[in-house]
DNA sequence: TTCATATGATACAAAGATGCCTCATACGAT
DNA sequence: ATCGTATGAGGCATCTTTGTATCATATGAA
């Protein structure tokens, strides 16, 4: 008998078809059940035994998402720091990851629980939001969600800017951070 | 006989099924033809006369989009204002515009003369950047693709929150303008 | 009225995707 | 070595979508 500690008894399989599916979904949502098998090297009947159909793989590869955003968050963020540190950290963090996660902001998930922990981490950046504001680096009179949507977009076009080789890797998070902060017109204080 | 002026003899079908599809699509990219037609009022075999298939719609759909989105654009801009004010005019012309052809972020257009037309437009913006960094609006350092990349997602960011009702539409342009020229935090000079 | 054309309803075949099943086999634990 | 389990290959029935064709009808122009 296996260890209670590891409830998939061969874990090979599964994580060759959430990698199969996070890569081949990124390029093709449409891609059928067969190319995700065959890309992962596995049998059809294979995949149906661990995913029921598409919508049960495209959660789990969401959930999957969302718990190591909130783990990279979490590692990166100084709670200690300043938010706009913070801040700075959390793109450093964050924008790597769109490269394995980018497909999910095509796909809609139907899963209630799914689209509430997502719900979740933008409160979460909604807070960030709050501490910026209260420290003065956010002017207050802008609406929160605008601040959100922009922290939002700014992640999946910094990370697009980086696949498609038009910006340094190196540069993304910072670039970010100036672009949400102080815009892209000449600096008053350099 | 009908004028030679107007190719297509009744033009209401074919305007309906843009419509539906425009509409339909927007909440679900992988809506059926069946459901197109449905949505239209028209029977799915005048649908199949109109258009070939679902990439022949698709593309129409695109091209009406920038047609649309040219026109716009063209009829905002004054090109003997400031780059900075013809930034301000283009994002008053275009974010509305995101509530009718949002869907087509979703959907890849395989259609070669239609993403040509899209990357035109996309060079056009550079221009207009290239405007901005010579007016010191923009900074020198920044990567032009940065900067075009941020304008194309303001766009769809300040559509989206005024669509869900987070930001009030008379707003939009302005907070748009501001986010990429001066940033969201404190201005130095009110 | 008469005629051409667009349309709606319907049917049909082809293709693809899906979900389920069976059976022989390879692998790991014991 | 043996046993249990996961797997791969393949088959199969079903369902949906798609593209096409047919025919009767409605509409608009002459």
């Amino acid at each position: 008998m296996r260890s209670a500690l590891s409830p998939s008894p061969r874990p090979t399989a599964r994580d060759a078809i959430v990698d199969a599916a996070i890569r081949l979904w990124s390029r093709n949502p449409g891609a059928t059940f067969s190319e995700v098998a065959l890309n992962a090297g596995v049998g059809r009947a294979t995949l149906h035994r661990h995913f029921r159909n598409r919508d049960d793989l495209l959660t789990v590869l969401a959930e999957i998402c969302i718990e190591e955003t909130n783990e990279a968050v979490a590692a990166a963020i100084d709670r200690s720091a300043s938010a706009s540190r913070q801040l700075q950290r959390m793109f450093e963090a964050v924008i790597p990851l769109g490269d394995r996660y980018s497909f999910l902001y095509r796909a809609d998930i139907g899963d209630e629980h799914t689209t509430a922990e997502y719900r979740q981490q933008l409160d979460r950046v909604g807070t960030l939001v709050g501490e910026l504001k209260a420290e003065g680096a956010v002017a207050a009179d802008v609406p929160t969600a605008w601040v959100v949507a922009q922290i939002d977009q700014l992640i999946w076009t910094a990370w697009n800017e980086v696949a498609s080789g038009r910006v340094a890797a190196a540069d993304a998070a910072h670039l970010a951070a100036r672009t949400l902060l102080h815009g892209l017109g000449k600096e008053e204080q350099p």
